[in-house]
RNA sequence: GUGGCCAUAGCUCAAUUGGUUAGAGCACCGGGUUGUGAUCCCGGGGGUUGCGGGUUCGAGUCCCGUUGGCCACCCCA
C-alpha cells in the first residue's frame, strides 16, 4: 500500500465487492419503487457540452463543475452533475410522441467539483424521478409518493424521516402581500435555508429586515407541523392573528394534503414554510426529506418546475420531480441500523451462490466437482467450488458459509453428493445420485 | 476556494525523552487433528511508517512542503 502512489481522486470512491452489493442494494431498491409506481428508466451521456448547464445556472456553476476540452479539439464539455437538463433534452426531442403525463427515472453516477464532506462527495450516485406534463397536486404527491415509497421499503418509518413540504408560489403570494418586493424574496429565502445553522434568536433579528417580528419568525423556525386550516376553533391564548393566518398556505396546499392522504402517506409528511430549496426555477411545491433528528443533509430534495423544459428548447410543459443521492441516504441507514448485514447484502445484491460443492476428500469425489458445478451452471443456477487445497470438511463448509451459499452439496463418491440447505443447517439424511442434484437444487429454491 | 484535525501491514492499533532488524490481534495463504459452518496446534506471505525534502551521530517520532482522509465554512442543481 506504502508502495503504491497512485489514490484515487479526491471525494472518489474504489468499490469493493461488499461496497458493490451495496450500492446494488441501494440502486435496486430505487429500481424497485420506481418502477412500482409505474416509471420508466431513462438515461443520457454522463458528460454533456458545458453550455447545456450554464443556461440554467448561469456561469458561475463553471466552478461547481468538472470541465474539460479534448486534448487538440476545441469544444468544451462537463461532466453531469445533475440530470435535468439531459431530462429536458430527451423530453424536448421526442415531445410530441410521448405520452401525457410521461414519467420517467433514472439512476447513475453524477459529478460535482465541490469539496468533500460528510454526505458529499464529488462522485455519487443519484436517483431522478420526474413526472412531466402534469401540473396537478394529485402529479406533486405521486412523485412524494414515489419517495417515500422507496425510504418504507429500506425499513425507514415516519418516525426516522420526514418530507417537508412547502410551497414556492404561494409563498411568495403571501411575502407580496405583505409588502415585500419579489427581487427580495431571493435574499430571504437564503437566510430560510439557513435556519437549521443559526441560533434562534439569531435566526429572527435575520428575519427583522424582511418584515417579521420575533414573534411572527416564529412560523419558520418551527414550522407548519400540522395543517390548522380546517379548525377554526383554534382561537384563544396564542400568537396574535397575524402569525397564524396562513390562509395563503392552506389554499395551495389543502389539495396537496388531501392527495396525501388518499395515498396514504400523509403521516410522513411535514409542512414547513421554511423549505425553499436553494434553486430559482422552482415554481410551486418544493419538498426535503431529512432525517428525523435533523441529523445529516438532505436526503432528497425536489419540486415543481413548470418552466424548465421551456427554457432548454421543448414545449411549455409542467414538471415536477426530485433526486435522491446514495451518501446521505446510506449514512442515514447506517444511522438507523437498517443497512443489511454483509450475508444480507450479498444475497439481496443477488450474489450469494445458489450452491457451493464440495468434496469428501475421496480423488473420486475430487473428479466430481467440477463436472457438478457445470452441470449447475447449465440449468441457471449460481454454483461455486473451494479453491482451497484442504480436505477439511469443516473448513470447506466454512468457505461454503463465508461465500452466502444457500446450499451445500458434499460429493460423497462418483454417483452420490449429500444436499444440506445452509440457512436451515438442515442435511438431507439419504444422499442423492449427483445427476439428480441440479434438478433437486432448482425444486427447493422454487424454481 | 477558506480553516481545523489526521496519515504505521488488507483492518484495528502498539513501538520508552529521538536510539538495534517497526510489533500484536484479526484477516489472508499453507500444513495437521476431529466428516459438518466450530475449536485447537504449526508455519507463511505481506511495511521504503502516504510521498518529497530538512534538522540530527541517529527520525515512525521533530520541522517544512505535498497528496489523500475526516470535519466545518462557501455552495448545494
Amino acid at each position: 500500500m506504502a508502495k503504491n502512489t497512485h489514490q484515487p481522486p479526491t471525494g472518489t470512491r474504489d468499490v469493493y465487492p461488499l461496497d458493490a452489493a451495496r450500492r446494488r442494494f441501494i440502486t435496486e431498491s430505487w429500481r424497485r419503487a420506481s418502477v412500482l409506481h409505474g416509471f420508466e428508466e431513462v438515461d443520457g451521456p454522463t458528460f454533456e457540452h458545458l453550455d447545456l448547464y450554464t443556461v440554467k445556472s448561469g456561469e458561475g456553476i463553471i466552478s461547481e463543475l468538472f470541465s474539460f476540452t479534448r486534448t487538440g479539439g476545441e469544444k468544451t464539455y462537463a461532466l453531469r452533475p445533475e440530470f435535468t437538463p439531459t431530462l429536458a433534452r430527451l423530453f424536448a426531442a421526442k415531445a410530441g410522441s410521448l405520452p401525457k403525463p410521461t414519467k420517467w427515472f433514472t439512476l447513475g453516477a453524477f459529478f460535482r467539483a465541490e469539496r468533500p464532506q460528510r454526505g458529499r462527495l464529488r462522485e455519487f450516485l443519484q436517483w431522478n424521478v420526474d413526472m412531466l406534463g402534469d401540473d396537478s397536486p394529485a402529479a406533486d404527491a405521486e412523485v412524494i409518493a414515489t419517495c417515500v415509497s422507496l425510504l418504507s421499503s429500506l425499513g425507514l418509518t415516519p418516525a426516522d424521516v420526514r418530507v417537508k413540504v412547502n410551497h414556492r408560489y404561494a409563498l411568495q403570494q403571501w411575502l407580496v402581500q405583505r409588502g415585500l418586493e419579489v427581487d427580495k424574496h431571493a435574499d430571504l429565502f437564503k437566510i430560510l435555508d439557513q435556519r437549521g445553522k443559526l441560533p434562534e434568536a439569531d435566526f429572527a433579528a435575520a428575519l427583522a429586515p424582511f418584515g417579521f417580528n420575533t414573534e411572527q419568525a416564529e412560523i419558520f423556525t418551527k414550522g407548519v407541523v400540522r395543517l390548522t386550516v380546517d379548525d377554526p376553533a383554534h382561537k384563544g391564548p396564542g400568537p396574535s392573528p397575524e402569525v397564524v393566518d396562513l390562509t395563503f398556505f392552506a389554499q395551495a396546499v389543502t389539495p396537496l394534503a388531501q392527495q396525501f392522504t388518499q395515498m396514504g402517506i400523509i403521516d410522513w409528511v411535514d409542512f414547513d414554510l421554511s423549505v425553499v430549496r436553494g434553486l430559482a426555477y422552482y415554481t410551486g411545491m418544493v419538498f426535503e426529506v431529512h432525517e428525523a433528528s435533523g441529523a445529516e443533509r438532505a436526503i432528497a430534495g425536489g419540486g415543481r418546475y413548470d418552466n424548465l423544459v421551456e427554457l432548454f428548447g421543448g414545449p411549455k410543459t409542467p414538471a415536477v420531480g426530485f433526486g435522491m443521492g446514495d451518501v446521505v441516504l446510506a449514512l442515514v441507514l447506517q444511522d438507523r441500523g437498517l443497512m443489511p448485514t454483509d450475508a444480507e447484502l450479498l444475497d439481496r445484491a443477488g450474489f450469494a451462490p445458489d450452491v457451493f460443492v464440495i468434496s469428501n476428500g475421496q480423488p473420486e469425489s475430487d473428479e466430481m466437482v467440477r463436472p457438478l458445478c457445470a452441470a449447475l451452471r447449465r440449468v441457471g443456477l449460481h454454483a461455486r467450488h473451494t479453491y482451497k487445497a484442504t480436505k477439511n470438511v469443516g473448513k470447506l463448509l466454512k468457505d461454503a458459509a463465508d461465500s452466502g451459499a444457500k446450499f451445500v452439496a458434499i460429493i460423497e463418491n462418483a454417483q452420490l453428493a449429500t444436499l444440506k440447505d445452509l440457512r436451515s443447517g438442515q442435511q438431507d439424511p439419504a444422499p442423492t445420485p449427483i445427476s439428480l442434484v441440479p434438478e433437486m437444487i432448482r425444486q427447493r429454491l422454487g424454481m
